[in-house]
DNA sequence: GCTTGACTTAGAGTCCACTCCAAGTTGTAA
DNA sequence: TTACAACTTGGAGTGGACTCTAAGTCAAGC
């Protein structure tokens, strides 16, 4: 019995269950439901897809997007080269991102050491 | 002459003109006006702070917490050792920031490497 | 003087990703 | 069997950051 409850996988996945159910309503997820109860089962399966799910969205990829890679894949195994591209293409934008942030934190830093040195022999600044 | 249109420091700073009129509404931008019009004219030092601003807008600090800067630093030198701190904070989230995409990068990259042996070797994929 | 385009305002609307609520149902432990 | 926690649903509300609209004002060229 690997199934897990909505709170277990919660908790597992860092989402909250209020996430959980709402990524359900727009087509990220579909666990299974317990023939007697209507309670959600979450498996190894849909666990395994939250963890990248999260990854893709940690990253800045749109849910929206996460939702059309996710009907790719259910399409079968003839549209994994799309898959592929799609995600060839986000790695490249997270690079990107990556660089981006790694600029803005230079100017930053540069900032920082700019005001650290009014500190140290007091003059007028001439920018906020 | 170095002051500008609303349009112009758009054009110079990326932002739309919407976006400049929003940001003064919201406290993070304060262009004197013409004496004659009431049109705003951007100086050399709004251009600068605009240009600060958005590195740290782009490496997620909140528009709020911007303001709370700008604040400090209306309040002049005392309070320089504050700002420092905050941008040092800032600074450390972001190299924070940054080390999150590249892991999630990696598991991303992971994913492609094993999806493409999937092509090459066809075989039952487990997960998508 | 007249047109035209850039400017002004207050306020409403949008998008994204949640997050919360109320009212009802189910599972389990005492 | 009863108490109670965890679950269910549909739908409303939130927060952040814009983005757009309408109705009016201003400046420069013809």
């Amino acid at each position: 019995m690997t199934e897990l409850s909505i709170q277990q996988t919660a908790k597992k996945t860092g989402l909250s269950t209020d996430t959980l159910r709402y990524y359900e309503r727009i087509g990220l997820l579909r666990p299974n439901r317990d023939a007697s109860s209507r309670h959600r089962r979450y498996t190894q399966t849909d666990l395994a897809w939250i963890q990248f799910l999260n990854h893709l969205r940690s990253t800045g990829m749109p849910l929206s997007e996460i939702r059309d890679y996710l009907a790719l894949f259910l399409q079968g195994d003839q549209t994994l080269a799309m898959r592929l591209t799609m995600l060839e293409a986000h790695a490249k934008q997270v690079e990107q991102q990556i660089a981006d942030l790694q600029a803005n934190l230079v100017a930053i830093r540069h900032k920082i050491a700019h005001s650290k040195e009014c500190t140290t022999k007091p003059t007028t600044e001439t920018e906020s």
